[in-house]
DNA sequence: TCTGGGGTCCTAGGACCC
DNA sequence: TCTGGGGTCCTAGGACCC
């Protein structure tokens, strides 16, 4: 068997997606700061990344910043088709393509080099295409391991491509700060920056049994390894979800019990309705909390078999906000979510007709409900809650 | 810096079994 | 009546990612 072992991973990462897409389908928006989301940031143009903006930024502090943004709403279907199309292209090219997230992707090209070309035209023309056939910006990080290709896109962002060749691996790691790192968000970086280590290579130099004791034994030896550019993993094919969940931020100020459960039942039929289509079942049910103080809080319990019903969740879900609500009386409450962990395949039972088709004719879908859950109540709440979400009318226990 | 929505992986203690 | 070591599952929390 041939393995490669020249730089044949490619990381592939959509520049700005959502915006990006944004600027695509309005030429008035080209050139200029966009933002998309109202209230929170989910994407920025890289004009207004220019002047701070970054996702996850509160609206206001945002406008602050750019005045002269331009504000849209998430157009969420638009980007899911991009993705598709862009994910086409990614598998045209190779087989052992490893999605991560709507936008970016691992490709591993290594046994293609005889076929079409060495790694780094590959990962030119397929810039090139998704630039010619979705519209859309992208960059491609090329190396030996997924992490060092993931960074190296990093590095690249944005329209770039970089390719790390093995022989340069060490000068391209080491001056990095571990801010760059996969895995390093702010509290591993606040760690290390109080034993004054700010670049990839005074971390290398710096012993596992050190980082250990500073990160943990997972993370410091995670760290250690990626420092001297160790990274066996391959890129895997076909990795399915393993939770699937829907949560919902409130406002400040007190939200009574029957208004939570309305929302929790919204949400619980949110999730139900996602699994049936993606035949999925799963096991442990997970109240998620978060409080007046933004700490957050989760609470679970697993059930013996993996189910995708409105009504056992709901109910599951039920008895843990049940439990919860003394705490969430006393600290008050911002956010309410709902998960399922523990997904296995079975597609437990056939999707009802809106799971499909949210056009579906109602009389006929309520008469689908009915047979299945036997309640009028909750028929009428199912089918309200697909739509209304936190202004639902109340369910009886 | 006043915070959305969707995920992943890791750790640690306790229950339970052999 | 008191005691060992190992393994798995469940719950909860935390860090991190896009």
């Amino acid at each position: 068997m041939f393995v490669s072992t020249g730089a044949h991973i490619l990381h592939a990462d959509l520049d700005a997606f959502y915006a990006s897409v944004e600027q695509r389908d309005d030429p008035r928006l080209r050139g200029r700061p966009v933002i998309v989301g109202g209230g929170v940031v989910l994407a920025a143009s890289y004009e207004a990344k220019a002047r701070g903006v970054r996702s996850a930024m509160g609206g206001r502090q945002a406008r602050r910043l750019c005045p002269d943004a331009i504000v849209v709403p998430p157009r969420m279907s638009a980007y899911t088709a991009a993705s598709r199309a862009v994910f086409e292209i990614f598998r045209r090219t190779t087989p052992l393509v490893e999605g991560l997230s709507v936008d970016e992707a691992f490709l591993d090209v290594g046994g293609l080099r005889r076929l079409v070309g060495p790694p780094a035209d590959i990962a030119t023309t397929l810039r090139r295409e998704i630039r010619d056939e979705v519209g859309l910006p992208i960059t491609v990080g090329v190396a030996r391991t997924k992490f060092l290709a993931k960074v190296a896109s990093g590095v690249a962002k944005p329209d770039g491509l970089l390719v790390v060749p093995p022989d340069g691996e060490q000068a391209f790691l080491h001056p990095l700060p571990v801010e760059r790192l996969w895995g390093v968000g702010p509290v591993t970086a606040a760690k290390l920056r109080e034993r004054r280590i700010r670049t990839v290579g005074e971390v290398a130099r710096l012993g596992e049994a050190a980082l250990v004791s500073l990160l943990g034994a997972g993370a410091g030896r995670h760290l250690h390894a990626l420092a001297h550019n160790r990274d066996p993993r391959p890129v895997q094919v076909g990795r399915r979800r393993g939770s699937m969940g829907a949560q919902h931020a409130l406002g400040g100020g007190p939200h009574p019990p029957d208004e939570l459960d309305a929302i929790l039942a919204g949400l619980v039929d949110r999730v139900t309705r996602r699994m049936r289509r993606a035949g999925r079942g799963g096991r442990t049910i997970v109240l998620r909390l978060r409080f007046a103080d933004y700490t957050r809080a989760t609470r679970s319990r697993t059930l013996p078999k993996a189910t995708d019903d409105t009504r056992i969740v709901l109910d599951g879900v039920r008895a843990l906000l049940r439990a919860a609500l003394p705490e969430i009386e006393r600290r008050g409450v911002t956010l309410v979510g709902v998960a399922l962990g523990n997904l296995d395949d079975n597609p437990v039972q056939p999707p009802l007709p809106f799971d499909r088709d949210p056009g579906a004719d109602l009389d006929a879908a309520v008469d689908a409900v009915r047979d299945r859950f036997g309640s009028d109540s909750l028929t009428r709440a199912v089918l309200l809650g697909r739509e209304t979400g936190p202004e639902m009318p109340l369910l009886p226990d």
